[in-house]
DNA sequence: TGAGACGCTGTTTTT
DNA sequence: CAGCGTCTCA
């Protein structure tokens, strides 16, 4: 978790390269020239593997060598991570200035410049950025109220709903066309969506929220209708750079258009072929547009792969092969030696598991570090079974994608309480707050709800509110409550604590099954709100950046070498020495879901993707037998994309089914494992060092970001620290548990 | 009108 | 395998 997106001060330092770090001794010819073509368009193919993220790297350190202020350039990226990865690579290249360059999504970067400019658009600067639930939560409200979807179950889900409307905005067309191509059986729904996106539309207006979307329209707006703010902005940001070209929508291509005129200084980088974001609105045909959005644009390709052996290659350029639309290239390798890709036949997911842990092992006494291997698959429910055996082999492992920490529904509580703080229009979060009251159902909150809306100050409302008699006491406790949080200058965690008092006996009243797992998850945001002295920042970041549920500290991760476990999307951009590919059964890979031709095809992409993260050593595995739900072993057919392979690309496996597996009809059990625990967070806290003891330059730790030294001294009791993992953080010596090494 | 029990369905991917 | 809607009782 990170949040300064804006470094806006500057560490002192002194450059460190006296020689030129753009030189043609470390980049190909077609890399030097993308790094060093630095005024007009110019658009970059670049296939996997083939230097891109450096070519940026150089190209960023270039620009500021030439004399560029990095406050004048703005870095759009797929993930933070890239940003800040590729921040940090320049400054070692050339020097730290490079910290000062502005870099983060699309969604980050609209957030902070909306936080600035709202106010032309009719939104206070105080907005709330709604996840995805948040949305479907909305939808749901708004269902009931209009009391749509009672009688017929056909009416579409409220995840659907939303998804539906979204597409439509980021494909920029209309609700109808949308349902015409996409979803022709809900066409007699027209009316209903079109009625709640509306009413949905209003919703947010009315109480300060926007949605992902809303990000994206609201920065396009702001440059489309506000010519003085988008001038300052196009002045401001006088180059321009944007990575995963392939998966932006129009909206955001059109954002790059205005923030780059009239100059043009723009470069986008992207690989059609790995567009894997169609369901979010973006278009692979989007990159090839680029050069008619900016005429004279120069167009620049990267063919040479340095990452994999020829071995992986050719099977990968066989999958993309059989695309039915690409427009580029064929990669070729230097790496000529290497072993060709497995595919294996497991006899079911719990023998596909125990391959991979066995492969894993093998792989490790070998010599690969376990961070070098990574297992990939299509949806994050597809690595249980083997997250099961990988705690029993007592292999540590780092699980990306799927369920975000704040999706679940402990945190979203707690995040409600301090969202309202914040933006007491948020009808959302006090509704959620409401319903945790006993005895108060929605009816009853709906009609607190209105009356707050009417009122001027929310908490005199509720205090004066003609509560029913069983009640009344716990609205008055939240009251004070909120009361007791909003006195100024308690800091993000002190906030947090006092919150924990009241939220306790409803946490566990409400999760009593399970609430000390659940728990762990509230100590692991304590530290992360340890991180912020502000709560803004704090409250976008859950929805824009959103940590993991067992991230570790990285006292932990540090120490130890993890596995990594993905999904095929959030391994965009990343490699390893060793791949293993998962689940690779028709049905859920291609997933069901895909059933026209165009979201098929976009699984044979994401296939690509996961398979050109591989070094090295690459495995694709499928279990011959799934079980369905109803506890019957189904065969389970190879994904297409495998089967229509030429074999002599690689080694078949099905015969290695470990032969101290028992009888194959005989399900084998998993040995009763002990319960999984996410690395408990036992540290005693030390003393908390005494201002007088911090100074410039002394090394510190700290429970989740690890080593970092310290910069300077912002406060009373308070100072900035930069962590080398984490970026640079303002902490609270009386909040921040840190511990003086040097 | 809230709360708890029961039975059904449907299940990607992410900012 | 939960997360939803429906039903019943308080």
């Amino acid at each position: 978790m990170q949040r300064s997106l804006f470094p806006l001060d500057t560490p002192p330092s002194a450059p460190k390269a006296t020689v030129s770090p753009v030189s043609r001794q470390h980049l190909n010819e077609a890399q030097y020239e993308a790094a060093t073509t630095v005024d007009g368009p110019v658009l970059v193919i670049a296939g996997a593997g083939s230097g891109k993220t450096r070519t940026l790297v150089y190209r960023l350190a270039h620009l500021v060598e030439q004399g560029v202020s990095p406050e004048r350039i703005l870095l759009l990226t797929f993930t933070r991570k890239a940003a800040q990865e590729m921040v940090s690579r320049a400054s070692l290249l050339l020097d730290d200035s490079c910290r000062r360059v502005m870099g983060g999504t699309f969604h980050a970067v609209a957030n902070l410049l909306l936080r600035r400019h709202a106010h032309h658009l009719g939104y206070a600067p105080n907005f709330t950025i709604l996840d995805q639930d948040d949305a479907e939560g909305i939808v749901n409200l708004i269902k009931s109220s209009l009391s749509l979807g009672g009688e017929s179950k056909r009416f579409p889900s409220k995840r659907l709903i939303v998804a539906i409307l979204s597409k439509a905005v980021n494909k920029g067309i209309s609700v109808a066309d949308l349902l015409d191509s996409e979803y022709s059986h809900l066409h007699d729904f027209l009316d209903d969506l079109l009625l709640i996106r509306d009413h949905y539309q209003k919703f947010k207006v009315e109480h300060g929220l926007m949605d992902y979307d809303d990000l994206l329209i609201n920065w396009q707006r702001l440059l489309a209708e506000h010519p003085a703010v988008r001038e300052e902005l196009a002045n401001r940001f006088a180059y321009l750079m944007v990575d995963e070209y392939q998966d932006t929508n129009p909206i955001q291509a059109e954002i790059v258009r205005l923030m780059a005129a009239p100059r043009n200084n723009v470069m986008v980088v992207g690989d059609d072929s790995q567009s894997i974001y169609s369901f979010r609105g973006a278009d692979f045909r989007n990159i090839m547009d680029f050069p008619r959005l900016f005429p004279g644009t120069k167009i620049i390709r990267l063919e040479e792969n340095y990452r994999s052996t020829q071995p992986i290659l050719s099977v990968t350029n066989a999958i993309i092969e059989r695309a039915q639309e690409k427009y580029t290239k064929t990669l070729y390798s230097k790496i000529e030696s290497g072993e060709a890709p497995v595919v294996h036949a497991a006899r079911d997911e719990g023998a596909q598991a125990r391959f991979v842990v066995e492969k894993i092992l093998a792989r490790q006494a070998e010599g690969v570090p376990l961070s070098e291997i990574a297992v990939l698959f299509r949806s994050g429910y597809h690595s249980f079974k083997l997250e099961l055996e990988l705690a029993n082999r007592h292999l540590d492992f780092e699980k990306r994608g799927g369920l975000k920490l704040t999706e679940s529904a402990h945190i979203k509580d707690v995040l409600a309480y301090l969202r309202v703080l914040l933006n007491p229009q948020d009808n959302l979060s006090w509704n959620r707050l409401l319903l945790q009251l006993d005895k108060v159902g929605p009816k009853t909150a709906q009609n607190v709800l209105s009356r707050l809306k009417a009122a001027d100050d929310p908490l005199t409302a509720l205090r004066t509110y003609p509560a029913g008699k069983s009640w009344q006491a716990g609205l008055l406790a939240l009251a004070d409550l909120l009361t007791e949080l909003s006195a100024p200058g308690l800091a993000p965690v002190a906030q947090f604590d006092l919150l924990m008092a009241y939220y306790r006996p409803t946490f566990e009243r409400l999760y009593h099954d399970d609430y000390p797992r659940r728990s762990r998850d509230l100590d692991q945001l304590r530290m992360i709100l340890e991180g912020y002295t502000e709560l803004q920042p704090f409250l976008d970041d859950t929805s824009l950046d959103p940590p993991q549920p067992n991230d570790l500290p990285a006292e932990l991760a540090g120490s130890r070498e993890r596995l990594v476990l993905s999904t095929i999307h959030s391994a965009k951009g990343l490699e390893w020495d060793t791949v293993f590919i998962i689940h690779l059964v028709e049905g859920k890979f291609p997933s069901a879901q895909a059933a026209l031709p165009e979201q098929y095809e976009e699984e044979r992409r994401l296939l690509y993707v996961a398979a050109t993260r591989a070094r090295k050593r690459l495995f694709f595995l499928y279990p011959r037998e799934v079980m369905s739900p109803d506890r019957y072993r189904t065969a389970g057919a190879i994904s297409p994309f495998l089967e229509e392979l030429p074999p002599n690309l690689m080694q078949s496996g099905r015969e290695s089914t470990p032969s101290w597996l028992a009888d194959p009809w005989q399900s084998e059990p998993m040995a009763a494992s002990p319960a999984y625990t996410p690395a408990t967070l036992t540290t005693t806290a030390p003393e908390p060092p005494a201002a007088a003891e911090l100074k410039p330059g002394m090394a510190v730790k700290h429970p989740f970001f690890g080593q970092g030294t310290v910069e300077r001294e912002k406060g009373p009791r308070t100072f900035d620290i930069y962590f080398p993992r984490h970026g640079r953080k303002t902490l609270h010596l009386d909040y921040a548990r840190l511990e003086v090494l040097s």
